[in-house]
DNA sequence: GGTGTGACCAGCT
DNA sequence: AAGCTGGCCACAC
């Protein structure tokens, strides 16, 4: 395994392991990684999550505000909306609504 | 090899 | 109260 991916892997791994109906935070994945203050590096590593072989469902990854700070980076602005909601989510100004009863935590799962 | 930036967060002014 | 700067780690030029 590459060790350069460890970081940068780990992010599309945990964003991956988002169950559907889901969302989780930069912030909860950067700490879960053990680097609370790398929130930006995981918003990087979903920049690249395009570029990576797996498909990343990024549209489940938002900020702690559960506002859709990436939409922009989905090709479409309102693609990540529409995803959002095709799953049960209700957006409003860019924004989840049920968004904190719907967040999920990698830490919860506390299978590692 | 140094500088800048990036889909963030939290603290300080 | 709101705005801004710093900090974190990794990648691109």
């Amino acid at each position: 395994m590459s060790d350069k991916d460890n970081f940068f892997k780990r992010v599309l791994e945990v964003a991956q392991l988002v169950p559907y109906g889901k969302v989780t935070t930069y912030g909860n994945i950067a700490a879960y990684l053990g680097s609370k203050g790398s929130a930006r590096m995981v918003g990087w590593a979903m920049n690249q999550s395009h570029h990576s072989k797996t498909p990343v469902p990024a549209h489940r990854v938002v900020n702690r505000n559960g506002m859709l700070t990436g939409k922009h980076h989905f090709g479409s602005p309102n693609l990540m909306q529409e995803l959002l909601e095709n799953e049960g989510f209700i957006i409003e100004h860019n924004q989840i609504v049920n968004f904190k009863e719907n967040l999920w935590d990698p830490e919860k799962m506390s299978s590692e």
